[in-house]
DNA sequence: CAGATTTGCCGTAGAAAATAAGGAAGATTA
DNA sequence: TAATCTTCCTTATTTTCTACGGCAAATCTG
């Protein structure tokens, strides 16, 4: 039910790395029929390994040039900051992820911007202008070394 | 040729969020017809605003369980130390990002493996083997608060 | 301004692919 | 051993993709 073989990871893989091929050529490079490889698929997605499609989008093409990483602390006084953080985080578009970790800090942000003057607008509009900030650290991508990477699942 | 106006924006909003819509679907959201939309969709692509397509994979189900980010500091002694790193970075399919950053540290790691102790494996003999590595700091992550937002395109 | 070109859109037809139904072979279980 | 389940297959129908030709509006150009 839960379980996963060989063949599914191979399906999971080159799924990965090309979501809209034909289920067809799946089948050939797998070396099962049509049928059987759209029978696994489907229950790849029905018990949740595959969560969905996306198209790739080239961020600097769409104008989104500069990638921050924001360390954020927040001041632990009232007991419903770290939601109301959570909630504001969620409809920021310029927050491409966000993180509760362990460590010096409590939140780590990813957020793409057009450049440094959008990017100091959205830290002074969205982030620092919530409650219970009262510290952040901005660090700025110069260089992106290994940029989503697929999940090793092969 | 490298224009893009508020129906491609749609396009892409939608095909990122569903990479495998069919195109006639697709037309009907956009309320043109499928083979306008299908001329748009293949210069967007030629003209690199869609990189690809892929599937989302559910990292927990595939017994990813911890993600970490590990900051790295680098000895700056040998001028070779930053490419021999990016390299090495590159064939560690742990590694899922690795940006160079401007502020306290040199790379900035995110890395998805099973558990601490496998993470304990990854930051011994492929992070600290590393020539070079001087200091590395790990943030595991306790609460994933969003995770891989679509890029604001609309 | 007038002709020519380009651009963006549409419909149609043939090719390709997805999907559903039915069934066979092998493994598992009662 | 018989029944059930799993996994895979083939076939047929439906849906979708794609290449082609044409049309009209916008844009360029002399």
């Amino acid at each position: 039910m839960t379980e996963i073989d060989k063949i599914d990871r191979k399906i999971l893989s080159i799924l990965q790395g090309d979501g809209r091929i034909a289920n067809v050529e799946l089948a050939e490079r797998i070396g099962l029929s049509p049928t059987s490889v759209g029978e696994r698929l489907k229950r790849l997605q029905r018990d949740g390994f595959v969560e969905g499609y996306g198209a790739r989008l080239n961020p600097h093409r769409l104008g989104l040039g500069l990638l921050v990483f924001v360390e954020v602390l927040l001041d632990k006084t009232t007991p419903d900051v770290f939601e109301r953080f959570a909630k504001a985080v969620q409809t920021a578009p310029e927050v491409l992820e966000c993180h509760m970790v362990a460590g010096g800090f409590d939140y780590l942000v990813k957020a793409r911007v057009a450049n440094m003057s959008a990017y100091r607008r959205f830290l002074g509009e969205s982030l620092l202008a919530l409650p219970g900030v009262r510290e952040t650290r901005t660090y700025a991508v110069m260089e992106e070394v290994k940029r989503d990477a697929p999940l090793p699942v092969g």
